[in-house]
DNA sequence: ATAAAAAATGAATAACCATTCATTCGGTTG
DNA sequence: CAACCGAATGAATGGTTATTCATTTTTTAT
């Protein structure tokens, strides 16, 4: 167990209450992976988070609003891990773009669990526009983002024919694509190998920047 | 209303069974398209098929079993699809593999209700894997004929450098990213420019074939 | 035309589940 | 220590929904 500090009284109560949303947060995740979203009970958030079914409805008010919560939190998670690779001073754009593929392959977002909640979100957006809403800010911002990187490598390496923006629709959709198959075949793509099927597209259009040497699938 | 001739007396009962069957069908996925997996009752679906509520269980047994054959049901149409494609003698290698991606980006299979039923069941199949074991068959023989027509078009063109494997993985991933996005942003991009961009990549890989000229994502 | 069978109906049932709230718990304050 | 207060509990409630089945309607066979 936690000891919490509650010395201070500028937030006292508020961090314990912060971390039992998270843990809710957390237990919803869990569940949302493990029985779906249309099977995902209060009964079984509250268990799996070890506290009592009222508890959910005390910190969220609905059921429907910690699922927005969590959807919230997983596209925060995302979204700020990208904001800070594009805003680091200290890399060049080439770097900004592998630090961006390295990212979207790394341990943290292709964790099975996430990525489970991500799609079933998906999969209900059309009639649940909400959860559209929450999420089209953060496209947007890591479009514009991703599209500057590429116009700039464009420049720099000096790449005539490139169309940063289609190629930032190409790259998108090819991740999107690649975490579905991470999702349910994993007994296919590891993801180390679905990000050098990443860059192998990045290669075909900055081939002076992007190796392709080493894109190959088969791999020790 | 549509006169089912009986006289024949082979197969009497039988038609008019499947064809209450696919009516239920495609009441369902019009109700998943537009409540969700979760959100899609029963009563929904009869509702839709303009029937009683007791009519699913008579034809399906089940609900289960009624998003299963749904689910079933949009598999065997992609898929029989493709296969015709695949096995049609008429066509060149190239033609092939053109016609292909025509399917994927066609009318019938960027139905947004088509979509919002798949993307519904792959949010579900970590949790349930039938939804993945009726599709795992499919995919395979998916991706093996779509390499096969790859390792084809390389030999034809005398590409040497082309990893005919690692193109179906990165193909394959870029159209179910495409067809993501006309799913949850139909205000973006429209199914004419998802074909080109996919078109756009294989020009990447096939130059000779699949010229570039006109992949913008700009078009009148 | 009539009987028999099949298909369809929809009210009733039973299971499930989100939400409520009276009560309990644990810690802080005076 | 006693009074207080927010946090947490979980049994009870009420609404929802899949499934059943006795009855009605339609089709088929004789």
């Amino acid at each position: 167990m936690e000891v919490v500090k509650t010395k201070s009284n500028d937030a006292p109560r508020s961090m314990p209450k912060q971390a039992r949303r998270k843990q809710l947060i957390e237990a919803t995740i869990k569940c949302i992976a493990e029985k779906g979203l249309s099977g995902t009970t209060m009964a079984d958030v509250t268990q799996q988070a070890g506290l009592s079914m009222g508890i959910v409805n005390l910190h969220f008010e609905t059921k429907e609003k910690l699922l927005i919560e969590t959807l919230r939190f997983i596209s925060t998670e995302y979204t700020s891990g990208l904001t800070k690779i594009f805003n680091n001073e200290k890399l060049s754009t080439e770097e900004k773009i592998t630090s961006h593929v390295s990212f979207d392959f790394s341990r943290k977002i292709t964790d099975r669990n996430k990525l489970a909640v991500w799609f079933a979100f998906w999969g209900e957006t059309k009639s649940r526009p909400t959860y559209l809403s929450i999420c089209a800010d953060y496209i947007n911002e890591i479009a514009t983002n991703l599209t500057k990187l590429f116009a700039e490598l464009k420049d720099e390496g000096n790449y005539t024919s490139i169309d940063p923006e289609l190629v930032c629709v190409c790259y998108t959709a090819l991740s999107d694509g690649l975490w579905l198959d991470l999702l349910v075949t994993p007994r296919g793509l590891k993801p180390d190998q679905a990000q050098r099927v990443a860059m192998h597209y990045l290669g075909t259009q900055f081939y002076n920047h992007f190796s392709a040497e080493k894109s190959s699938l088969r791999r020790n």
